[in-house]
DNA sequence: GGACGACCATAACAAAATGTCATGACCATA
DNA sequence: TATGGTCATGACATTTTGTTATGGTCGTCC
């Protein structure tokens, strides 16, 4: 007869923490969320694990028995594990990724993959233009674009959503509410995608609206970081920008999304086959994509 | 950095029997389903943990350096959790449930409830007259009826939904396709539920079609078991005969359920407070009765 | 002594993990 | 070559786990 053994290893980090709320930022979850293992383990058993009581918990008789005798199980497995997962190490999977996408998008997912695949490592540069493999030691890229490019296998990830997005508090004091609004504020540009504006503009029969003054950035991230700071209105990649959208950091205008016939792929050799590492990141890469629509 | 752990524990089991399939049958899970956590955890190491080849899996060496390390941890938590368990183990919970119930649905889930509550032991007598908490040493009772009995406290369970059944066999032969065809057959009558048949009939506005003939039997899973057998037909309560009505062993006739102002209550005297274990038991009661409409 | 902050619990809901069924491929043996 | 045993896979359902929002309790600070 074996416990769950989630809940009885939310216990341990617990016992050794002493406090449910260090223990969920242990485990990199909600404090709701360790309540609830705890709960299950405690019914499990048939007694309470913990006394809980003013400010903060202690362990049980009973708790300090089960922790006492499960904690070295724990680390046992803990240390083969270790051991094993290095010996599985191999040469690092080498990504090329589109730039704006691993700083908006890959980065902050990295420990989801590194969790679930901990014996493959990354090595991961960045460029914009379209990977060449014969010139460059790359196994997988993600890239922007049409989705044909010669030689290449590729799948698609997710489609280019545009919509103009500025800080909270431009929108309030330039007071944006039409698109004719956008007179009065800069547009922000990014050199890789300079015709995002005049994608935009077209599709909503506005061209006259474009001018060439507003301010001009080497690259999405820093039009975005403008954006953020109130500097003017940026195309924004809708896709990428959901924290911002999310935490209100920034805002959409105008209810215009464009789609247009252009995505981030990712993209492999036609000609070799694609290492089993690679497949993996794959499919890591499709499973995190599904909050996206295609 | 630990491994998922309840794919390491499919592992284990999966290890020690050497099959996928004799895991999945000590585990209670279908064969695919320790595939999967197989497969899980080979991609977290980045390694097969089994090789397959015909007739069968062998480990691999990494495989069984983390069969040998990892064993006698699952060794320790089960000792000491049988160990725990016992220890939280008190006097056990009464129940006394309505005989069908009992028998057409309770016992078959008893597993279930013993592996999320293994320190709650169960002493269970069933019965059909309404229980009375004064003369008998009963905590919780599940009983059939209105719904109102003086004393005590009551939560529905699953509400009486009535429809005559007979065995695909008998429905064949005696060619029953409308309500008429039932002056063919014997009806098969249960000592505690006499009504049945009147009510069903009364609600179809064919009380003519009653006759005392027919065969009663002391209980309603013997009637069940005659409508079974081929016997006759018998009113079913479609909630009990899911089992039947899936595997074919019984069919349904007329398309014409009658839902009744009647059934099955859980129940606990007003004035006692519900006992810790009875308060988990109808927590587990309710959980699994979610595939029925209220 | 009332506002505040630290702590754990609970409800309603969302997301992820796990399991199922149906099916396929492969091989061994009759 | 049919049969029966093995494990794998796709599509889908269920169950488990987690999140957000909120509430209660208690101690501390001004």
């Amino acid at each position: 007869m074996l416990p769950p053994l989630n809940p009885l290893h939310v216990f341990e980090v617990t016992a050794r923490l002493q406090s449910f709320t260090r223990a969920a930022e242990d485990l990199r979850v909600s404090q709701p969320a360790v309540s609830r293992q705890i709960q299950t383990l405690e019914n499990f058993f048939g007694f309470r694990l913990f006394e809980r009581d003013k400010l903060g918990i202690r362990l049980t008789p009973e708790g300090e028995e089960l922790q006492r005798q499960i904690s070295p199980a724990f680390r046992v497995i803990e240390t083969v594990t270790q051991r094993l997962v290095a010996s599985g190490k191999s040469e690092p999977l080498r990504l090329r990724v589109y730039t704006t996408f691993a700083a908006k998008w890959l980065i902050e997912r990295l420990p989801s993959f590194y969790a679930a695949y901990p014996s493959i490592r990354l090595s991961i540069s960045n460029a914009v233009a379209p990977v060449d493999f014969e010139k460059e030691k790359v196994d997988l890229a993600i890239q922007f674009g049409g989705g044909k490019w010669p030689g290449v296998e590729s799948e698609l990830l997710f489609r280019d959503l545009l919509q103009p997005v500025c800080s909270p508090t431009l929108r309030r004091k330039a007071n944006l509410h039409s698109i004719d609004d956008l007179k009065r504020v800069p547009m922000l540009h990014s050199h890789y995608r300079r015709t995002d504006w005049a994608d935009w503009l077209m599709a909503c029969d506005r061209l006259d609206l474009l001018n060439d003054s507003g301010i001009s950035f080497p690259s999405s991230v820093l039009t975005y970081q403008a954006a953020t700071e109130g500097v003017g209105v940026a195309m924004g990649q809708l896709h990428l920008l959901r924290n911002e959208l999310r935490d209100g950091s920034l805002v959409t205008l105008f209810e215009q999304p464009l789609e247009r016939p252009l995505a981030h792929y990712a993209v492999w050799p036609k000609n070799r086959a694609l290492p089993k590492k690679a497949r993996s990141f794959l499919a890591w890469l499709k499973s995190r994509m599904s909050d996206f629509q295609r």
